[in-house]
RNA sequence: GCCGCCUUAGCUCAGUCGGACAGAGCGGCUCACUCGUAAUGAGCAGGUCGGGGGUUCGAUUCCCCCAGGCGGCUCCA
């Protein structure tokens, strides 16, 4: 929350005082970022410039540019917006028109859908609407509830509602009216800055069996410069879209041959993945887990055993129905088996566990496996890696006995949060994902006991913890890690469930030192979620330039002339040795142009070489952002390029931090 | 899955109000140039205008269906 400069507080005594005026006069700012929108009374309620308390009370000043006073902003944004909509459509009716993260959007019942021209005309008529010469219209509060025919006016939803009538500056009369709960900004004039982003369909209250409405979405700041800067970012973004990146840079496609949501890696995207993978499984094997390894196709059977197929039968692809025999007449004489594409490996690593019998000295048992799982997703929620048919799930399952849960979940958060900020991913929040009421198995004793467990953990972390209550899947409740990435993004990473069913379900047991056999409980955890979908992450967080020890090239020699080629060729001879990837660009092109080129491509080290280089055993570089250091001799070259990778150092190099004695 | 929009060369995009061999830049290939820190020049190749059907004398252009993509909604074990 961003507490602006000069937040004005004031004690209003006596009946009929607007706290508008009261902060008026206490001098609260009325123009530019600070500028009072509503005021917030002592119990933190959000009100009007022109409410008037019945008893002293004290109210504070909203800033405009406070998340709260951008909310009133762009919920009166979204007001002018219906306004608009209904001057130029008069047949639209109104749906809801709230404040959301970045913006707001206000939905409408019209026979046709929006097109670009009519969010032209719209916004124009808005801007009309906001500052129509001198003489505003003004957003004002009038009373009168229980006076309104709702079938000229959409109800908006349950609570307090009152009209708002937005009133002509000189004459009074109410030019438009909407129902709403409130607060505004007292006259249009405090909408700064605005722009409609786009129109698309949305289900009336969210629910795919109510009809759809048209949506129509914008963006409103408290000035112009925010405005600009938000899209300024929506631009960084799309710059760094990895679906961009990946093509520019060559490292994965979606050929429509193979299907929508279904990634190749070429060879550099090969290269960054197996990185990835690589580093990820050395972490796990110092980490104490077990690599297994299971097949893509299973007979239906495993998934009825783990539950999967009752509740998640939707997200799967259907099955093949193999081995069924006909006698002559038709009739069914040998049944066949229904095969399903694995959409979870958990129920695998059960089978694993159970393959023979378990003492409570092998736990907690770690299994591990990058498993590829195949979900039958929508097609139009496919995007990018981001969402995909088919993924890679850096996925363990850890069984231990009850007593180990504390102690496993805490070490267990620890590593996670260890490997991603390996990774170069370091700000974070968890969330807590508790029981779905309507999608659950188990008693209630175990979801609260495994809720509470995790919540333990999750605080003993010191991160900051959310509550997402009924986001669990059936089995039990999860914490999730979110990661927010150069941008200010947040992308949920990694999960960690706890399940006391899916040991019941498979009957696991081990048996306990006094000779009984016990029932272990199974942690679920997945790291980077779907390989695929952390690539896309870190594409975007890094804008396409990897970290040296993730990138798929990682020097480039560039010789000035032909005859510096075989000198940048023995450098290249000692970085490869030293396990760097390197290649030498002996293209006719000009040196100019190959570092044009290279550097497009994100390569962190280009490695110059001309006659004086050549001469003086040397070589000079050349980074990403430009800077460079001339005349390294090569062994020191070779040991920094190589050094630099090793320590898998996360920024991008640059001249002021590699330790290069150069001239 | 729902709504809207989109699909022209490997990539980014012009263009065709239904009519002649469909254009550019980048990329690729060839040749010349051998150059000190972000684009040397010239030439060549490359497209059944996403696929199928329809309307029409004639379709890349209009209509329908399908696929793929984009933006939302819904969903996400």
């Amino acid at each position: 929350m961003t507490v602006p400069a000069g937040t004005t507080t004031v004690a209003i005594q006596g009946v009929g005082t607007m706290g508008g005026q009261a902060l008026r006069d206490a001098g609260a700012p009325i123009g530019g970022p600070d500028a009072a929108v509503v005021a917030r009374d002592d119990s933190g309620r959000l009100l009007d410039l022109a409410w008037a308390p019945e008893t002293d009370t004290t109210v504070a000043a909203v800033a405009a540019g406070s998340d709260d006073g951008r909310s009133v902003i762009r919920h009166s944004c979204a007001h002018v917006l219906a306004q608009a909509v209904q001057q130029l459509f008069p047949e639209a009716k109104l749906g809801i028109g709230p404040p959301v993260t970045d913006g707001f959007y206000y939905d409408f019942d019209v026979d046709r859908p929006f097109t670009q021209d009519d969010l032209v005309a719209i916004e124009k008529t808005m801007r009309k609407i906001i500052k129509a010469g001198a003489e505003p219209y003004k957003l004002e509060l009038v009373d009168r509830k229980g006076d309104v025919d709702t079938s000229e006016v959409m109800e908006v939803g349950a609570g307090e509602l009152t009209v708002y009538d937005n009133l002509h500056a000189h004459t009074g009369e109410a030019v438009w009216a909407d129902l709403c709960r409130g607060p505004h900004v007292p006259t249009t004039r405090h909408i700064p800055a605005f722009r409609l982003m786009r129109s698309a369909a949305a289900y009336w209250r969210g629910s795919e069996r109510n009809p759809q409405l048209q949506r129509i979405c914008g963006t409103a700041w408290e000035s112009a410069e925010r405005l600009d800067e938000y899209l300024e970012h929506l631009a960084e973004a799309e710059r760094r879209d990895h679906r961009r990146l990946g093509a520019e840079l060559d490292l994965f496609s979606f050929p429509a041959e193979i299907g929508s949501g279904l990634a190749v890696f070429h060879p550099r995207g090969g290269i960054v993945r197996r990185e990835m993978e690589d580093y990820s499984r050395q972490r796990h094997v110092e980490a104490g887990y077990e690599f297994v390894y299971s097949p893509h196709i299973t007979k239906g059977q495993l998934f009825e055993t783990s539950g999967h197929l009752q509740w998640y039968a939707d997200g799967m692809f259907p099955p093949m129905h193999l081995d069924e025999e006909l006698s002559e007449d038709g009739e069914v004489r040998k049944p066949g088996q229904d095969y399903y594409l694995k959409p979870m490996n958990c129920p695998y690593h059960n089978l694993v566990y159970r393959s023979r019998g378990r003492s409570y000295r092998e736990l907690p048992l770690r299994l591990f496996e990058f498993g590829s799982v195949y979900r039958y997703e929508k097609s139009g929620v496919v995007h990018g890696l981001t969402r995909v048919r088919g993924m890679t799930q850096d996925d363990a399952h850890i069984y231990c006995a009850p007593g180990q849960l504390p102690g496993e979940l805490k070490s267990l958060l620890s590593f996670v949060l260890d490997l991603l900020r390996d990774y170069g991913l370091d700000d974070f929040y968890l969330e807590l994902s508790t029981r779905n009421e309507d999608k659950y198995v188990g008693s209630d004793a175990l979801w609260e006991e495994a809720t509470e467990t995790l919540r333990q953990a999750a605080e003993d972390s010191g991160l900051e913890l959310v509550a997402d209550p009924g986001g669990a899947a059936f089995y039990g409740p999860k914490i999730s890690v979110q990661a927010r990435d150069a941008l200010g993004r947040t992308w949920q990473m990694s999960t960690i469930q706890l399940d006391y069913s899916m040991p019941e379900r498979f009957d696991l047991e081990y048996t306990s030192s006094d000779g009984s056999k016990q029932r272990p409980v199974k942690i679920h955890r997945a790291l980077f979620g779907s390989i695929e979908r952390f690539f896309g992450v870190l594409l975007e967080h890094y804008a396409g330039a990897l970290p040296a020890w993730l990138a798929p090239v990682q020097a480039v020699g560039i010789p000035i002339a032909d005859e510096h080629v075989e000198h940048l060729q023995q450098v290249a001879k000692a970085l490869r040795a030293r396990g760097v990837r390197v290649e030498v660009d002996a293209s006719d092109d000009r040196m100019q142009k190959k570092i044009r080129t290279h550097t497009t491509q994100k390569v962190p080290f280009l490695l110059l070489a001309g006659g004086k280089d050549v001469e003086a055993g040397a070589v000079s570089f050349r980074f990403r952002d430009g800077t460079q250091v001339n005349g390294v001799a090569v062994d020191q070259a070779v040991e920094a390029v190589a050094g630099w990778v090793n320590r898998r150092e996360n920024v991008s190099p640059t001249a002021a931090d590699l330790p290069l004695g150069a001239s």
